[in-house]
DNA sequence: ACCTGAACACCGTTCAAGT
DNA sequence: ACCTGAACACCGTTCAAGT
């Protein structure tokens, strides 16, 4: 609107100076339109209006900008799951979380086990929910592995998911997700393996199901006799 | 040895004729040794003494390879758990199987979740073991559920474990998993979480609760009273 | 039927030069 | 301090040509 003349001249390229944070927002926009193996450097910087080697100004090289991505990624499971109220909810939501950005970015998701990073809000969340465990009377050995198990049940059940699933970003149909030669018999599998089913309920009740035995101390609501521990 | 003169001017080249098995084995290995990124055309046709173009009269192109690369891995998982036995057992070493392969080709894992294929072994995999279980008396739809549910948690979960686990084809210390800047908090939260546990029987623990929970017929070996349904 | 030379547009990255 | 032109080796893929 009330831009100078010569900034007109730019016309649609960079209004706003360029940044880690925008390149790097820039880069899992492009990756959740056009897929993973579609960005480039090039294509980026087009998308930002500036070539290519600017982006080295502000990254180190593509793995670090993928690297920025699995933490941007992060970043919104921090924010969709703060510790707070009874712990155990907490990780429930802390689990649905981690699931959500990965059914919001099948594209990019796959980056969470690529990267081999383990970023600074990943780290943060996961210790926010920890010291939540710990404040409600778990003893923080325990809480580290119901966080470390918990966090790679969801992660990785919702990964598979997304790979196999259909719909919404993921194949359309099942026979996206088969070699052409496929016998009949066999797609009839998979028919069946990768279309039915309800995948909320069925993540729900895997959570469920390892919440209650991870953690035996109190059987949340359901007031039942102890069994043996372990 | 009992090679022919013209034979041995070739040398190291191509001894063998070139196929689609051929050149998927050598696809993975490269991707073992090399890492995922280090895989390309022209450098597997060197690899196996040939042209990059000749590679192409056998996978349509670098995604099919890939896609054989994922059919290769299945076809290990099939070979070290086929359905045989107690159906129970039978699923535990499924699940292990998959995690086995996952672990010995740290690499190539990610794969499984980024290509969105479900190739003819792995389908050949779980529909042997959804019979099994069906033959066992679990109701058809149980089994597909139960079969679903495992290879989501197997998968996943070896995944995740992988991508912050340290040492064997992981990275080798905490630091390598942490961005540079990160603060002395946050990185004693990471030591905790990648470094400590035991991996294996975290592993074997939550997959324990999930068949127990998914299977409340029979309650194992334990002869435990049973609990109210679902 | 399968391998190759030549060629294409594209890719990640460097570096010296500009402002 | 940050952006760019020019350039590099490398990449996926095609196609006509060889055998």
């Amino acid at each position: 609107m009330t831009t100078s003349p010569a900034a007109s001249a730019a016309a649609t390229s960079q209004r706003t100076t360029l940044t880690r944070r925008r390149i790097l927002a820039a880069a899992l926009a492009y990756i959740d339109t056009h897929g993973l193996d579609a960005l480039s450097m090039h294509k980026l910087g087009a998308e930002l209006g500036v070539k290519a080697m600017s982006l080295y100004n502000h990254v180190a090289n593509k793995d670090d900008l993928l690297d920025g991505v699995v933490e941007l990624l992060w970043t919104e499971v921090e924010r969709a799951a703060p510790a707070e109220g009874d712990w155990r909810h907490g990780v429930r939501a802390f689990a649905h979380a981690l699931r959500d950005v990965v059914r919001h970015h099948p594209n990019a998701a796959p980056l969470l086990t690529r990267q081999q990073i383990m970023p600074a809000p990943a780290l943060r969340v996961v210790r926010a929910h920890i010291a939540a465990a710990t404040d409600g009377g778990e003893p923080e050995e325990r809480a580290y592995a119901l966080l470390r198990t918990i966090t790679r049940y969801a992660l990785g059940s919702s990964l598979a998911e997304v790979s196999w699933g259909l719909g919404e970003g993921c194949a359309p149909s099942v026979s996206d997700l088969l070699r052409p030669g496929i016998s009949d018999e066999l797609a009839a599998v998979a028919e069946i393996f990768c279309g039915h089913g309800a995948p909320d309920a069925e993540f729900k009740l895997g959570l469920d199901l390892m919440l209650r035995g991870l953690e035996p101390t109190q059987p949340a609501q359901g007031a039942r006799p102890p069994r043996r521990r372990r």
